[in-house]
DNA sequence: GAAGTCGGACCGTCAAGAGC
DNA sequence: CTCTTGACGGTCCGACTTCA
């Protein structure tokens, strides 16, 4: 699959986005899976409402204005209640805004049409590959740009045949309009009758469970999905994977998403019986153009214990 | 311990300028 | 006309000081 600069992902065959859904309908833990994802899910949307910035009143009081101090709607207020002063709590008074102050251009969207990446296409070549080659340090701690490096490299080159475990491709892309750099990544294959199934789910039993697709696996190609699609499976991790790089990000990674094995089915059993626990997963952080920080969690780093060294990385995030 | 002080981080607003 | 930017005026967090 590509991604074009519309932020629409091209794939061929089935062009329903429902094709794309995570989970295997028949596989009988994915409500395991779901509820721990769910679980996760909710447990960071709160901290990030926790987290959430600070309301201000639109205008404080005289008293709590001087005294810099929390004011609220009411008059008078509740601070000024408590402290005796409700005789003096009004409104304070708002100087009128400077006009005629010169506004600059768009610095930052001038800046970057001008240094504008190339964005990488996949062709039929690329899908011919015979066998996966692994994309070494995507990301690295070099002083290059965060963008060509993951516009050269970002995608994965697919087994042409045989594999009955094969992604379609990861890859990244810009949205120009605010230069925000997105990943996305997931899995699809065709089996004989040409339906499209889909994985992107961290649970390895889901990968088990697609082990039972044969013939050959054919990449998704020419179907095109909304921004909107791709940020419906955002919502959930085992989706779509859009990661906003806007200022810091943490960037999850999945078993099952973000490493693509070259290895025959039987050896995927052995990470199949690793436990799913996402906390577990490498933790990537990003300031806009740099990885700023690693954090691997030491006996708990999925690439340490849980992958055999045989298993051949496409890509990853490495420091 | 409560109230006062205040530096500065953070927030919301909105006019200028860009884009369509 | 709408959207984006970024300067600006404002709020109030949090560390510290003063007071009773």
């Amino acid at each position: 699959m590509q991604f074009n600069k519309n932020n629409s992902i091209i794939a061929t065959g089935n062009t329903s986005p429902a094709s794309w859904m995570p989970f295997n309908e028949n596989n009988t833990n994915n409500d395991d899976v779901l509820a721990e994802v769910s679980t996760l899910i909710a447990t960071s949307k709160k901290n990030a409402i926790e987290k959430s910035k600070r309301k201000q009143v639109k205008n404080a009081c005289v008293n709590c204005q001087k005294a810099c101090k929390k004011c609220d709607d009411g008059r008078p207020c509740k601070r000024c209640v408590k402290l005796g002063l409700t005789a003096t709590c009004r409104d304070s008074d708002r100087k009128e805004r400077k006009k005629g102050v010169k506004r600059g251009p768009y610095k930052k969207r001038q800046a970057y049409i001008k240094d504008k990446p190339v964005y990488p296409k996949l062709t039929e070549e690329h899908w011919a590959t015979p066998i996966f080659e692994p994309v070494p340090q995507v990301l690295s701690h070099s002083n290059q740009s965060i963008y060509s490096d993951l516009y050269e490299d970002s995608y994965c080159v697919p087994s042409q045949s045989t594999s009955s475990l094969s992604p379609t491709s990861s890859s990244s892309f810009v949205d120009e309009s605010d230069e925000t750099l997105y990943y996305a990544y997931g899995y699809g294959y065709t089996n004989n009758n040409n339906t499209i199934t889909t994985t992107s789910s961290p649970s390895a039993t889901s990968m088990l469970d697609h082990q039972t697709i044969s013939g050959n696996v054919t990449p998704i190609q020419d179907a095109s999905y909304s921004w909107d699609d791709i940020e419906t499976y955002a919502s959930s991790p085992i989706g779509w994977n859009p990661v906003l790089s806007d200022t810091i990000i943490q960037l999850q990674q999945y078993p099952s998403t973000n490493v693509i094995y070259q290895q025959p089915q039987k050896d995927l059993n052995v990470a199949a019986q690793q436990p799913l626990n996402m906390l577990n997963q490498p933790t990537y952080w990003f300031n806009n153009d740099m990885p700023i920080e690693y954090q691997p969690q030491p006996q708990q780093n999925y690439f340490e214990y849980s992958i055999p060294s045989q298993y051949n990385p496409c890509w990853s995030y490495t420091n």
